[in-house]
DNA sequence: GACAACCTGACC
DNA sequence: GGTCAGGTTGTC
């Protein structure tokens, strides 16, 4: 699913368009998708939307009776704003309706989740609480500190999200690929030099990603069921076989903790 | 750390 | 038929 640039993508636009909006009916299509129990309706009917935000990847929906929605969209997840007339799409499986317009959740494998928690402290939930600080929000001497002090392979330690909140598997690549590090390098011998390099290439991707509307590869849209851009501008994700940007050398494809890897076998070391 | 599990669909 | 997919969690 979508990493931190579609997610913050998401959260922007929507925030945009449904705070402030009164919520005058919820639908549960699928039970299964709350995290856990199904709250009642009438946690929801009548609240306004006060604010929107982002922890990880996860989306926080603020309410006016004090409860937050959270939405996680896994990797499929579509968390998207549309018109009452617009045919419900098969997958849907939560339905928030405005008095003009409708928030509809929809996720083909239904691996994402929603979770309506009361605000008082909603950031102690566990999964929540479990999240290390935000790739966009780490400061540079925390996360040098954080490489030294781990005996990790990078790749693995940058998408632990409880480590680092936000990096997935796309943008992981492509910031190692921008540093210059070969992705399985063990985060603790990377030099002063070559760690610094790897929060700059971080943040810039990020920030990149997030100015192109996000990475469509697959399923992804942001809220406005539009796509992003940024895939035209990867370096390594979804470019096996293909020449190097930078050295035209062919990218390779290697698995690491079980997740797919691209990287450039000329310009990562 | 490796790997299965949770699901559906696209592609070979 | 088999493989693969922007993620996380739980189990050896």
């Amino acid at each position: 699913m979508p990493e931190l640039p579609e997610v913050e993508t998401i959260v922007r636009d929507l925030r945009s368009e449904i705070v402030g909006r009164k919520i005058c009916g919820a639908r549960f299509l699928t039970r299964s998708v709350w995290r856990r129990r199904n709250p009642s309706a009438r946690l929801l009917t009548g609240a306004h939307i006060t604010a929107l935000g982002r922890r990880g990847k996860n989306i926080l929906v603020f309410l006016s009776n004090d409860h937050v929605l959270i939405i996680h969209l896994k990797m499929t997840g579509r968390l998207t704003l549309e018109s009452r007339e617009t045919p419900i799409k098969k997958h849907t499986h939560f339905i928030i309706d405005f008095e003009k317009g409708q928030l509809r959740f929809n996720d083909i494998r239904r691996f994402g989740y929603l979770d309506l928690v009361k605000k008082d402290g909603f950031l102690e939930v566990s999964y929540l609480r479990a999240l290390g600080p935000d790739a966009l929000e780490i400061s540079r001497d925390d996360f040098m500190g954080l490489l030294k002090s781990k005996k990790r392979i990078i790749k693995a330690f940058i998408m632990d999200q409880s480590m680092i909140a936000g990096m997935g598997n796309i943008y992981t690549d492509e910031a190692l690929f921008c540093a210059g590090i070969h992705p399985k390098r063990v985060s603790s011998t990377l030099s002063r030099i070559k760690a610094g390099n790897l929060y700059s290439a971080m943040r810039d991707v990020l920030e990149k990603a997030i100015a192109a509307r996000g990475s469509s590869v697959d399923d992804y849209v942001d809220g406005k069921g539009e796509r992003g851009s940024f895939q035209d501008q990867h370096f390594v994700y979804g470019r096996e076989g293909e020449p190097c940007k930078r050295c035209g050398r062919a990218i390779k494809r290697i698995i690491i903790g079980s997740r797919s890897t691209h990287f450039c076998p000329g310009c990562q070391r």
